[in-house]
DNA sequence: TACGTATCATGACTTATGTCATCGACCGAA
DNA sequence: TTCGGTCGATGACATAAGTCATGATACGTA
């Protein structure tokens, strides 16, 4: 749901957190394009809840994420939605419209607060042009996308509800993990139980009811929105299973 | 199924369909780069059922689909395998692992005869280095491809079969679609339905079974595998109820 | 604090889809 | 031709997941 907030005023501040940028498609920047970006640059901060674009407006350029989680999703017309990806720190939203010189197809919606960089398409083309590994770069994160998109397809084709919550809580370990000296592992999951149904393609209830079951079953251990497994190998063991 | 055959011997004679090329991602190679992909193309014809290549597999370079359709599958450990993927003629498979220097992670099953322009790796890393408008070209697809990809993830997540297979028959219609000058729509579905219910996430029974009910609703009229469909209008429009 | 709201848990019930089995049609190979 | 195989259609049945309804709890705000 997006919050009614009177609209911030965006800061045209460079963002202070430059340094991912080099870890990310932002690294193939030369110094004198790193100072264009950097006068161009629309930085902001977005609350939980809020929304960076929405489906159908038009692409005026990139948003990178500088910080925070961002879901990207769809809405159909009788009001189902789904998240089809997740946008995580060094993540850069609305490529494929802009490349595409198309209207945004789906919604970028805030999870957690996140800092957000905007570069304008105009500049965005500039740098396009004028540095071709930019572009390379970008080829790699979006072909790695696409992996990632198809291995989702797979998921939510072919498994259970059961099963695809265990993907989605292995797939959150990557960012929002954290292991104890003993090896047990904390996942703390950031988002409401509604949004992992959306992310699995599957009702608020079914989650509830599988993680419980996972849970029953020893695999887990739930308190609030921090999920504990003490042995990793047996969660994962159950993906190769069913 | 793969069937077993004698491997055929590659021919080195530069595709003649070559105008095809150039409409595609491939225009933008140089005189020059068109010689010397001709030079190194290696080309083959492959029958229905045969594999291009298999999960698993090192990626030793692009292929291009010239003429035919190829399935992009992904199989899990039990057995079970979706098409995340359809490539048409002027689709380019392989490039991912090529990007990131992986191996293949789906296998591309050839569903009609297919001929394919094999590029191997280094020479397509030659032309990605020396000729940034054809990376450009690549990340304009990298990026369509991967918004179809959202977009069928969400209609899996959120779609009963029944509308997942108008979808599809939609979808079809691009490639395998003619208008008859009365306005009538036929549509020759080029796989067979176990292809589609993996394409869809869904049983082949249940394929047949929900072809079935919307040839009783009167949507479509089905023979073999050609399907006509009288009323494109109300087709679409379920689209928008369901 | 108290209120309103969203979130989560859970039970009862429905339903879509998967599963298993059977049968006929078709198709290529022997 | 006949055989063996795949494909598609269909019935009977099982079951995972959706739907609806109800409380309990937590959370932010007035």
């Amino acid at each position: 749901m997006v919050k009614d907030k009177p609209p911030e005023h965006p800061s045209k501040i460079p963002c202070q957190k430059a340094r991912y940028r080099t870890e990310t498609e932002w690294g193939a920047l030369t110094r004198d394009e790193i100072n264009l970006f950097d006068r161009d640059v629309v930085c902001k901060t977005y609350c939980s809840g809020e929304t960076i674009f929405v489906e159908g407006d038009a692409c005026k350029g990139l948003y990178f994420v500088e910080h925070g989680l961002v879901a990207v999703r769809k809405t159909e017309i009788n009001g189902q939605s789904t998240i089809v990806r997740l946008a995580y720190q060094g993540d850069t939203l609305g490529y494929r419209p802009l490349l595409a010189k198309e209207n945004h197809r789906a919604t970028a919606e805030v999870i957690n607060d996140t800092h957000i960089c905007f570069i304008n398409a105009k500049t965005m083309r500039h740098f396009l042009r004028s540095n071709p590994k930019l572009g390379m770069r970008f080829l790699e994160h979006t072909a790695l996308a696409l992996g990632q998109a198809e291995e989702r397809m797979f998921q939510i084709a072919a498994l259970s509800v059961r099963t695809r919550i265990i993907h989605l809580v292995v797939l959150l370990r990557d960012h929002y993990g954290t292991i104890t000296s003993d090896g047990t592992l904390f996942v703390d999951l950031p988002m409401s139980q509604r949004d992992m149904a959306d992310m699995i393609g599957a009702r608020p209830e079914s989650v509830s009811r599988a993680l419980r079951d996972i849970q029953d079953d020893g695999l887990i251990h739930l308190s609030g929105h921090t999920v504990r497994v003490d042995r990793v190998d047996r969660l994962v063991e159950e993906l190769h299973h069913h």
